[in-house]
DNA sequence: GTGTAGTTTGAATCCTACG
DNA sequence: GCGTAGGATTCAAACTACA
């Protein structure tokens, strides 16, 4: 009896959140949700990147490099106590099946990656995203940076029962077991979101294929994604396509805006029943 | 004349290690080696890696994990302290030219990572080495463990005058810049160094083809290539193959026996000019 | 020698039930 | 809780056997 109430107290909780976009500081909207009650998790925490000098392409025009407002930080120590606590409460609110992924580039993701294994979230998989046209290094002193890595983990060591579908991955795979090298162009074109201008909204958008292989490999229909960091909401676009409810978060309101419009021009789980006729 | 006393000394003190097999403690040896000596640095640690439980084929078969001895730590403490004192001892011997290459899975990829980062080496690129013939997850919960991931850095943000030879390594990739994901296989039939049982010497060794990449890209003929956990000696068999000074260290004595007449076998850049001709 | 089928095996935090 | 034992699962490349 005591169980089920906490239990109802529990969902009822969490449903104030579903199918949101929440324009609020990430942290202290985490906190509001509730113990064990979200399915997945993807973040793509802010860089810790700030450039110095502007990057200038050979030609001298500008490349719009990651220079936002929310990509400052004084040093490794604050990234640090930033990223432990988001991703304790990132732990907390995941059910004992939930996972989660984080995404980042070296100038991060060994940092987030340490903290992640330091609070007891157990790693799954080191996923290497294989970009097919990345921005090549213009001075010829180091290779391409072709990859981003996303680390996919469960709650705790002993977690059991976590999503994987395993036969869906190996469709996508032409029938064979699907690798932890995934190979994705990066977001351009059509799928990019650009302001009146034509400037870019946001410097990094992660592409739709990319939130595909994470959403389908590791949820159920039915399922709560979470984004805490959910910038122009390829994570919640994704979801609702595939029929899974989602929760975005952001600080920025310019990004909360965008989002909107995109999530109501989607149509619920319309591109997963196409694709279900064809291949599922 | 006071520096070029003191350069002498130095010069004379990394004389007495180089071209030679170290059976000793890496970090002990390490603080032996003088500062600003070295060119170029491949390790490859302990992977902090223990396994509980045996694994069973489907047929039957057991696998041969990695489970030696070498490979016990207590827990991330331990192991973030060993890292950071070998890491810090290697940035101290690293001359202001040359860089150091760690790899490792993402069993501890993520804190030498950050450490590296801490004490204040440079990141210049993480490459991810892409198997072309992993190892399948033979129970289906997740995905084909399919790479691992080096890190390449330079002794610190400012140091200038690193070696990158880039127009060999876009020989190496059809006359295009060379990216930071390289396809190569993992090490087997001829080139796996087994005893007299068949057995493999060492659970981890690399192909020659990784070090190739590592040593062409980033260091020149005559620079000392160092290698503080050496195990069966590929990197000094590929420095001596294309003429780089080597220094190899490890603890293990059957590594160093195996290292001896592995070294022993290769003649000084007999690789290097035969392949000079053909394609340099 | 050549081609094909069968065998072997590689850095893995791979499951679940039971005592 | 934990440790242990039983049992279900895999892909690519090198190597072997044999027609």
């Amino acid at each position: 009896m005591k169980k089920l109430s906490k239990n109802r107290v529990k969902k009822k909780g969490v449903n104030k959140f579903i199918n949101k976009i929440i324009c609020a500081d990430s942290l202290k909207k985490l906190k509001e949700i509730p113990d064990d009650s979200i399915d997945l998790i993807f973040a793509d925490p802010p860089y810790n990147l700030q450039l110095k000098n502007e990057l200038w392409r050979p030609n001298q025009t500008k490349v719009d490099a990651v220079n936002d407002d929310w990509d400052k930080y004084d040093g490794f120590e604050h990234y640090d106590r930033f990223c432990k606590k988001w991703l304790k409460e990132c732990q907390r609110i995941l059910k004992e099946t939930g996972t989660i992924w984080v995404i980042g580039s070296y100038h991060n993701i060994f940092r987030v990656g340490k903290i992640m294994q330091d609070v007891g979230l157990w790693t799954l998989n080191d996923v290497t995203w294989v970009k097919s046209n990345p921005m090549p290094n213009f001075m010829g002193t180091r290779f391409t940076n072709a990859t981003e890595t996303l680390i996919w983990a469960k709650k705790h060591e002993n977690a059991k029962g976590y999503t994987f579908n395993y036969q869906l991955m190996k469709k996508f795979n032409k029938g064979k077991q699907m690798r932890s090298d995934w190979y994705i162009s990066i977001c351009n074109s059509k799928e990019r979101i650009r302001d009146k201008e034509g400037k870019k909204v946001h410097s990094t958008q992660k592409p739709e294929k990319l939130l595909r292989y994470v959403i389908l490999s590791s949820s159920k229909e039915g399922d709560i994604v979470l984004d805490p960091f959910a910038g122009t909401g390829t994570t919640g676009a994704v979801a609702k396509k595939y029929g899974r409810k989602w929760i975005m978060i952001d600080n920025e309101e310019n990004y909360c805006k965008i989002m909107k419009e995109r999530m109501n021009s989607i149509k619920d789980r319309v591109v997963w029943l196409e694709e279900h006729k064809l291949r599922f």
